[in-house]
DNA sequence: TGTACATCAGTGAACGCGCGTTCACTGATGTAC
DNA sequence: TGTACATCAGTGAACGCGCGTTCACTGATGTAC
């Protein structure tokens, strides 16, 4: 006579079944409430339902949680930048779009990926995943600059802009510094409308 | 016979003559070296010279230390910002290019300025701070609408999205993401590169 | 100029706490035969 | 199908540590007269 149905067997059995997913759930519960610097494994651990030493079996200690945490964000963003519609006609603005939904969605990963400085020695596979974004950033340029969109500029400077821009107002969105100014729920209004002011832009003839 | 020269009296001296200040310094000095998680009064207390209990007569608690560096990283940004030559033909690029330069030099208060979350209760006057900011941008937008090089836009949309492109300029530099791309010892070089992309842009016909 | 006194600034011991990490352990699971 | 055994996953006690905060204290400074 089971008590609970559904997939998680957690109190009938000694073995959890999931246990690093639910630490990694735990992980950006906690950064919602009380910020990077709330993150232990102590605390993880007991939200998973688990003994403090549990954690260990599967992320060696606090920097491989944290580790794992932020590989997971970058897996996210990627997908979520490569399922927006390719070769559209506002493909540049809609991956800018979906880099700043991702952040607002997910501003627990957003935090540790881009905002916890960790060792490049002992997790490169952060460094690779860091670089690819600014990849994407690199080929969307590349076809702007092909399109005339924008003129007499190196990709590269193009693609930083590009990145700087949707990064500034993921970030400014997500720490509430928007917030004086716009209605937090207005998501998608605020965005819109930022991003229609970059490209107000009229040269002097 | 005094042993050191100098404006410092500090061992000599059982009062420390200026240490609430030494206690700023030594909080910047600890973010550069272990990030803002590595601020404690101890050790701030330590790198000063004093006994771990001094600072509480300073700053009360550590909250309040970290939200005085915060307030003084928003009094350097202002005196930065206003240091610009107004009305110049380039004002608003010459004050975004102000902002970036202080996050550069000054990594630990943009740190604890913008990513340090303050209860906003205890801290009101770091919200009038944060604020005072945007105000400034709001400004230069409507001078650029005024003069043309933006049309047809809100100001209030144009001073986010200017604020928006500095601070991820100055975000990304920061935290060292550009330096996978751009050599970190050409700061103006890098700016003016990215921040020429931004006016690249030719709008359809 | 001297003295008494109040205030200010820093001390050092003490407290309780939560943390990361280690370690021998044990229950559960999977596999070979 | 059954049994033996290896491996995996989680336990719980223990450790040492640095932390924030409190508190009675004391040395230094400033002020009133």
């Amino acid at each position: 006579m089971p008590t609970q149905p559904g997939p998680v067997p957690s109190r009938d059995h000694y073995h959890h079944g999931d246990l690093a997913n639910a630490l990694l759930e735990a992980v950006e519960d906690i950064i919602v409430e009380k910020g990077v610097a709330g993150v232990t494994l102590r605390e993880a651990a007991r939200r998973a339902g688990v003994s403090h030493s549990a954690p260990a079996h599967h992320f060696g200690d606090k920097q491989g949680l944290l580790a794992a945490f932020a590989q997971q964000g970058f897996l996210m963003l990627g997908e979520a930048l490569s399922a927006v519609e390719p070769g559209g006609p506002d493909q540049a603005m809609d991956v800018g779009k979906a880099y700043i939904r991702f952040a607002a969605e997910h501003p627990a990963h957003f935090d540790v990926m881009f905002r916890w400085s960790h060792d490049p020695d002992a997790h490169p596979e952060l460094e690779t995943a860091a670089r690819a974004t600014f990849a994407i950033a690199e080929t969307l340029a590349e076809s702007l600059v092909e399109a005339g969109v924008f003129r007499d500029v190196e990709p590269k400077a193009l693609a930083a802009f590009l990145w700087a821009l949707v990064h500034g107002i993921a970030t400014l969105w997500v720490d509430g510094s928007l917030a004086h100014e716009y209605n937090p729920y207005e998501f998608d209004e605020t965005v819109d409308a930022i991003l229609q002011a970059a490209f107000s832009y009229r040269p002097p003839a």
